[in-house]
DNA sequence: TTTAGCAGTCAATGAATGCGAGTGCTAAGA
DNA sequence: TCTTAGCACTCGCATTCATTGACTGCTAAA
């Protein structure tokens, strides 16, 4: 059965009310704010519907009412007006953002700190996934004898390097050789196409023996895999500390723990974009996500693009009583902020 | 007026009580688990004495006495009995650093994390303080025309990075000079007589026209500074949120806030270190440590070493209430294991 | 100097109470 | 059939109060 007008209207106005007062909406109150033109019996009764219906849940008898998942879900959906920010939050967010940054971690660090201060929540910035993007250049330099610093160059103008050991009597001139037909054997390859054996054929063309080569191949390999990895930027998790929601000591620890482990989040907000290509942005609430921990939270996420076909996220993480609306309107507005500084990185490498 | 040898008893058994129960100690409670050869009402003068002399405080009348931050001193300085770490510990330490570390930041990673594990509470680890190491190399790696990755070798054998945008006309060749003559001018000097001037001077010699140097000069002294930047890696924070002394989440997020500032803590340990140079492990407690949101903890701090001149620190924040010579025998314990790499790597690097 | 004994203090606990913010239900009105 | 006034009912929450018990400090005797 779907919910009727006045059903909406309601549904709408408890998810407002209560994502700004954290308390329970009553019927009363609810006239008293809205000019529904009906009494606040009427209200209960609708409010008794939508319980029953599983948009509203009740903390106990004789209390107002909170939105359940189910709720949210469907305020996010359709009931909820679009935010404009005003003019003066996106003049703050770019002039955050304005800074000429030379590198992505720079930018994305600060793309996230902005959407945290923003926000008020825990922000998130994922740096993209590279899969698709092609090797450039692979160099090696011999520090000293046995030490040799890789220095792996993507296509999307990415630099990433790697310091490695390696045999002492591997002389400079046969490590350039070996990089040098690595480089010109690989480059133009997409990432995820490099494999092991991939990199070990080109190596071969160096002539240098194979004894040797074995030593400096797997190395070689792990710096431009590693180059693909994905890294997350988050800030302000303390924030989360002030939050009604978490005011609960063992809820803090276990969002604080999850929060903390390595590629949970990263993990899942990738998963989330790898399985929504098409979505500008993505919002999961509550037991949606399926992880401990984050049960009493809502992901906003949002994917940016570096060329057509790579492409990062960032989002954020609060309660799930937070406003929706606001929160999307500031994360699309650093989107584009990320987009125009990517088109301008992209120039400066002279194209990915 | 010094402690009597009745006073130390009573006080270094109150401090023992309160580390493993966390509640106010009792006269009563205290000959029961001590077998003091006295009453209790003896055990009450004495207490009112050492609450009086300021060693003890009381959190209100008719409650058990707690150690006060002069009591914990006193403690630390001269009562507490020396632990020694059990044989299964030492084992449990050693094999989670057993793995060979190329480089110095796994290594004081991983340590951090262990002592972090071992203790409970939060772990840091500082990276060194390199002023005293000279500069060893300088490359400079044209990735394209208007992008350079400079890299800095110290003589610990620690090498550091950083892309930088230059102008794109400069060529590869100018750029090889140029880095060369910093090289030769400046290798082998200590990084704190490194300054602008000095790179400048050291460039110079590369004979390219001077208009072309600025561009390049100041990247160049930013890279070599930034080597010497201290980094720390701390761990475990989230474990103070099951300690009673946080379970107020206002002070948890005030200890948390300040934990998660950049510098405060790594300022504070390394002034520390510097000025207790001789010192083998440094303890603060409670308000001697003048930063607001740690005033409810200790820091136990050690330094470690590389070479005779170049160190850094380890330690663990804590709540005050904590088994300090426990504590103290862990991180010695770490030290030694840290230590120990750390010569390995200096054979490795061929001397320092 | 030590200690038994006792009076005094205070936090913590739990029962009793009232309050008030809510609801659901009913019956009358539109 | 929908709406609504009215009322009984529920329940959390704050307040009060008395009780308990874990302490202490003090006193006076050993």
């Amino acid at each position: 059965m779907p919910l009727d007008q006045r059903k909406k209207q309601i549904l709408q106005a408890i998810v407002d009310d209560y994502v700004s007062t954290a308390e329970p909406v009553a019927s009363n109150s609810l006239i008293q704010r809205h000019d529904f033109r009906v009494s606040s019996a009427t209200v209960r009764n609708e409010m008794a519907d939508l319980e029953q219906m599983g948009y509203l849940e009740q903390p106990h008898t004789s209390s107002g009412r909170v939105p359940s998942d189910k709720g949210y879900r469907e305020y996010v959906d359709s009931l909820m007006r679009v935010d404009q920010l005003s003019d003066e939050e996106g003049e703050q967010i770019k002039s955050r953002l304005s800074d000429s940054f030379d590198e992505l971690a720079g930018l994305l660090k600060k793309a996230s700190s902005t959407l945290s201060e923003q926000t008020g929540f825990v922000s998130l910035a994922l740096t993209p996934r590279l899969r698709k993007s092609y090797l450039k250049q692979l160099k090696m330099m011999m520090i000293e004898p046995g030490k040799v610093l890789v220095v792996v160059v993507l296509s999307a103008g990415i630099v990433k390097d790697r310091l490695v050991r390696i045999p002492d009597y591997l002389t400079p001139e046969q490590l350039s050789l070996i990089s040098n037909s690595i480089e010109s054997g690989l480059s133009g390859k997409p990432l995820e196409e490099i494999t092991l054996v991939t990199v070990a054929s080109a190596a071969k063309e160096s002539q240098v023996p194979e004894s040797l080569l074995n030593q400096i191949l797997y190395e070689a390999y792990t710096a431009i895999k590693q180059a693909d990895n994905l890294e997350l930027y988050m800030d302000g998790t303390n924030r989360m500390l002030s939050l009604p929601e978490f005011s609960n000591i063992s809820k803090a620890r276990s969002l604080f723990d999850t929060l903390a482990t390595d590629g949970i989040v990263s993990g899942y907000v990738n998963e989330l974009s790898m399985d929504n290509e098409r979505a500008t942005y993505m919002i999961r609430i509550g037991q949606e996500i399926s992880i401990e921990g984050l049960s009493d939270c809502s992901f906003v996420t949002t994917t940016y693009n570096v060329g057509d076909r790579i492409a990062g996220n960032i989002g954020v993480i609060g309660p799930k009583r937070m406003e929706y609306s606001k929160v999307i309107s500031q994360i699309s507005f650093v989107r584009e902020v990320i987009n125009n500084q990517m088109n301008r990185l992209k120039e400066l490498n002279g194209g990915f």
